[in-house]
DNA sequence: GCTAGATTTTGGAGTATCTCGATTATCGAG
DNA sequence: CTCGATAATCGAGATACTCCAAAATCTAGC
């Protein structure tokens, strides 16, 4: 409607040819895209900013935690921290209780209503995804969690995991 | 070393019970968080904040664009995508000519250089995403393809694909 | 039991990036 | 050729971050 873009679009990026892929790999790409577009979504939402969503996924995934340990798992600083609290609590989304045995420092808690109204969201999204196995049998999600396994392992990114994006609490068993 | 963490987390949040998810279902948002962690990388290794990458993103699908079709799909304000732009002619990454047929308008065209470093850096990733393919048959693969396809559709998320953060110009074939 | 250094949170100043509203240049229809 | 629509940009204000410093409390060592 617009743009004077040639209909298809290049080859070659840079002077570097692009490989051809495999439809899986441009799955696992949509993937990501969608789960991207979903977390904005939830982001609107309970009307926070990314580093909002980011916190309450960490206490949703650890329970309480100190402003301390929230800066360190956001990779911000404290300071900044700070300010993000004081966001969450204006939405009611958090509150501040003193520590039990530190007098310096603080806890980070999550309100019920809030947990209870992000769970509203996340559940029947993580259910939708869990059921989708259903379609599949025993021998076939042997594959599937093969797959994903490797496909993970190929980021080469120790570690992945630490960083919730809203996660559920891991049934840990 | 730090948190009073009761070393379990809840198995309920908010007062909703959290129900139980097989294997691939967590693996699925594993997945996503390594390529949270990946898209971070590259944006430390361009220099761009998380705009610049989803900018660059589109114009190395697209090609040259407007900063006004940039815009819509940054879904920024045209202020906005004007700094930006600005950000990416001084990392170097873009370069802004005159739209050919319409002298109000400009394109803002990738430059060559940042496409071969930003394609050094995913091409490696991508390719080893895909090699994971390998090490499954063809009727395997039919069952990986049909999961990534139903669990993307289980998203319920129109045109998911919309957004690309740094992708590769789909061979469209 | 006290003191000195470490740790925890918060506040203030400065910077980066966004929105909103206005400005200028150009397009395209009548 | 004029006028409403469209394109990019600029300036002012808001938001969210960094860095640095301050105040309270903890903890180790004497």
């Amino acid at each position: 409607m617009e743009e004077p873009n040639p209909s298809s679009p290049p080859p070659v990026v840079g002077g570097v040819a692009v490989p051809p892929t495999r439809r899986p790999t441009a799955l696992v790409r949509d993937l990501f895209t969608a789960g991207s577009l979903f977390e904005k979504a939830l982001q609107r939402e309970l009307a926070v900013n990314p580093t909002g969503l980011d916190a309450m996924g960490h206490l949703v995934m650890s329970g309480p935690l100190s402003p301390g340990e929230l800066s360190r798992r956001l990779d911000l600083t404290t300071a900044a921290t700070t300010a993000a609290i004081d966001r969450l609590v204006d939405l009611g989304h958090v509150t501040r209780t003193p520590h039990p045995t530190d007098r310096r420092s603080v806890l980070v808690v999550p309100t019920d209503t809030s947990m209870a109204r992000a769970m509203g969201h996340l559940m029947p999204m993580i259910a939708s995804v869990d059921a989708v196995l259903d379609e599949f049998s025993d021998e076939e999600q042997d594959v599937i969690t093969r797959y994903l396994e490797r496909v993970i392992a190929s980021y080469g990114i120790p570690d992945a995991e630490a960083i919730p994006s809203m996660a559920v609490p891991r049934s840990t068993h």
